[in-house]
DNA sequence: CGAGATTCATGTGAAGTATACCTTTAGGCTTAA
DNA sequence: AAGCCTAAAGGTATACTTCACATGAATCTCGTA
C-alpha cells in the first residue's frame, strides 16, 4: 500500500520535467569560465602570478573584500587557468588551497601545516611531533623538486586571530630555507581591517601586492545571476522579477553574490519540491529564511560538545526574555545543562574562552563591559534571527541527547 | 560637591596537568648461516 | 650475528585547569567650599 504511493511518487517525480537544467551552476563550487565585473582584479591576479609559469617567484599576495565578493572564484579562476598551462608545458607550478577557517582542519600552525604535508602525500599524524619536525617533513617534500608553490590561505583572518601572525611570518621566510622550491602565499581576507591587526614584518611580506574586491551593486548581482540563471534553469521557468528581486535581497547586504546564488538556487529548490513549473516571487522569501536557518545549522552542528552546551544555555536564557545576557548566568545554566546531559562541567575560565569563539563564530555577539561597581563581564546577544530559533533549539537538543 | 579610593564580577595571561599520540632505544626472542 | 618485535622512555600538541593579576566605571569616602 504504501510501497505502491511512494512507487507513484516518484513516477510523478520523473516524468515531471525538472526546472533545472543544470542545478550545479548556481552552486557555491562552482567556477563559471566568465566572471562578470572582476575582470579587472582578474587580470592584476593574473599578471601577478604569471611569473611562476617563468620559474621566477611571484610577489606574495593579498586579496580582500567581503563575503561573496568573488575573492576566492577570482582566484579559483587563475589557478585553473595556470594549472592548465602549466600542465600542457609542464612548468613545476603547484597550487594549494586551503580555509583556514575549517575547525581542526587549519586552526592552529601545526594543522595548517600538517595539512599542507597531508596534501604533499606525506603521512603526518595529527599529534605527537613537534611543529618545526612538520616543518621539516615538509620543506624536505615539497624541496625534493624544483618548483613553484603558490599557497592560497582563504579566510586567513580567521587564522591569525586565533592562532597568532607567527605562522605567516614563517611561511613567508620559509623560502630562505628551500633550495630548489619557493613559496608565494596567497591570502584571502574579509576582514578589511586584518592587514593593519598584523605585525609589521609580516604585513610588508604578505602584502607585497594587494587587490581590494569591492562590493557589488544591484545591477553587477543582476548581470551576474542573470547569466548564471540562463546556464542553471530551463527555459522560461524563471518569472519576471525574480533575479531583480534576488539581486536587491542580496545588495541590501553588503553585495554579497554568493547569498544572491544561493537565494536562486535554494528558490529553485523550493520551487521544485512544490511541484510547481516556474520559479515564482514568492519562494524568494521562504529561500531566505531557509537560507539563513541552514547556513547557521551546519556551523552548530560540527561545534564541539562543550560549545553547543554553552550555546543552548544561552538560547534558554534568551528565551527567560533576558536581553542582556552575562557570562555568569551563562555558567550557571551551563552546569544545569551539563549535569542534565552528563557532560563534564567545565571551569568558568573556560567557558569564558568558549563564548568568545561562538561571537569569533559570529553566532553571537559578545562585548566586554564595565559595569562599574557590579564588575565586568561580557554581555551577550545571538546573533540568530529570532524566526529560526525554536527549530534551532529543538535541534542543539536532540544532538545533546536532551 | 568633587576628587580619589574602593569594589565587584569577570576578563585575561601564564603556567601546570591530563590525554593522546609520536619516535627512539634497548632488550629479548627468533631465525638462518 | 642479524633481523624483528615489544615495551619503556622521553618527547609534543591540544584541551583544559589553576593561580594570579588586570580592568574600569559605578559607588563610596571624605576633605573642602
Amino acid at each position: 500500500m504504501v510501497k505502491e504511493d511512494i512507487g507513484g511518487f516518484f513516477e510523478e517525480y520523473l516524468s515531471k520535467e525538472s526546472i533545472f537544467k543544470n542545478k550545479k551552476v548556481l552552486q557555491v563550487s562552482y567556477t563559471p569560465d566568465n566572471i562578470p565585473h572582476r575582470e579587472l582584479q582578474i587580470k592584476e591576479i593574473a599578471s601577478i602570478l604569471a611569473p611562476s609559469l617563468r620559474g621566477e617567484k611571484p610577489s606574495n599576495l593579498f586579496l580582500y573584500g567581503k563575503t561573496g565578493t568573488g575573492k576566492t572564484l577570482s582566484m579559483f579562476h587563475v589557478v585553473k587557468k595556470l594549472e592548465k598551462i602549466a600542465k600542457t608545458k609542464k612548468i613545476g607550478l603547484k597550487i594549494f588551497y586551503l580555509n583556514c577557517k575549517l575547525k581542526r582542519v587549519a586552526d592552529t600552525e601545526y594543522r595548517l601545516i600538517a595539512a599542507l604535508a597531508r596534501d604533499f602525500g606525506e603521512n603526518v599524524p595529527i599529534t605527537g611531533l613537534p611543529t618545526d619536525e612538520i616543518y621539516r617533513l615538509f620543506i624536505e617534500r615539497i624541496d625534493k623538486k624544483k618548483m613553484n608553490l603558490i599557497l592560497v590561505l582563504d579566510e586567513i583572518d580567521q587564522l591569525v586571530k586565533k592562532a597568532g601572525d607567527e605562522i605567516l611570518y614563517n611561511l613567508t621566510r620559509l623560502n630562505s630555507e628551500l633550495k630548489k622550491t619557493q613559496i608565494t602565499v596567497v591570502g584571502i581576507s574579509n576582514d578589511l581591517q586584518f592587514a593593519n591587526y598584523l605585525d609589521p614584518r609580516v604585513k610588508s611580506s604578505l602584502t607585497e601586492e594587494d587587490i581590494n574586491f569591492p562590493a557589488y551593486n544591484a545591477l553587477q548581482l543582476q548581470d551576474i545571476l542573470s547569466e548564471r540563471a540562463k546556464r542553471a534553469f530551463n527555459k522560461k521557468v524563471v518569472e519576471e522579477g525574480v533575479i531583480s528581486k534576488c539581486a536587491a535581497y542580496a545588495a541590501r547586504e553588503h553585495g554579497d553574490a554568493r547569498r544572491a546564488l544561493d537565494l536562486l538556487r535554494v528558490a529553485g529548490e523550493l520551487a521544485e519540491r512544490n511541484n510547481e513549473s516556474k520559479l515564482k516571487i514568492n519562494f524568494i522569501d521562504g529561500a531566505e529564511e531557509k537560507i539563513e536557518r541552514d547556513l547557521i545549522y551546519d556551523v552548530i552542528k560540527t561545534l564541539p560538545k562543550q560549545s553547543q552546551v554553552t550555546l543552548l544555555s544561552i538560547f534558554k536564557l534568551n528565551q527567560n526574555y533576558k536581553d542582556k545576557i552575562l557570562t555568569g548566568d551563562v555558567y550557571e545554566a551551563y552546569k544545569d545543562h551539563c549535569l542534565s546531559c552528563g557532560l563534564k562541567t567545565l571551569t568558568q575560565r573556560r567557558l569564558s574562552d568558549l563564548i568568545a569563539e561562538l561571537d569569533l563564530l559570529g553566532i553571537i555577539n559578545a562585548r566586554v563591559v564595565s559595569k562599574g561597581r557590579y564588575g565586568r563581564t561580557r554581555e551577550i546577544k545571538l546573533a540568530i534571527p529570532h524566526a529560526n530559533l525554536p527549530s534551532l533549539n529543538k535541534e542543539l537538543k536532540g544532538w545533546l541527547g536532551l
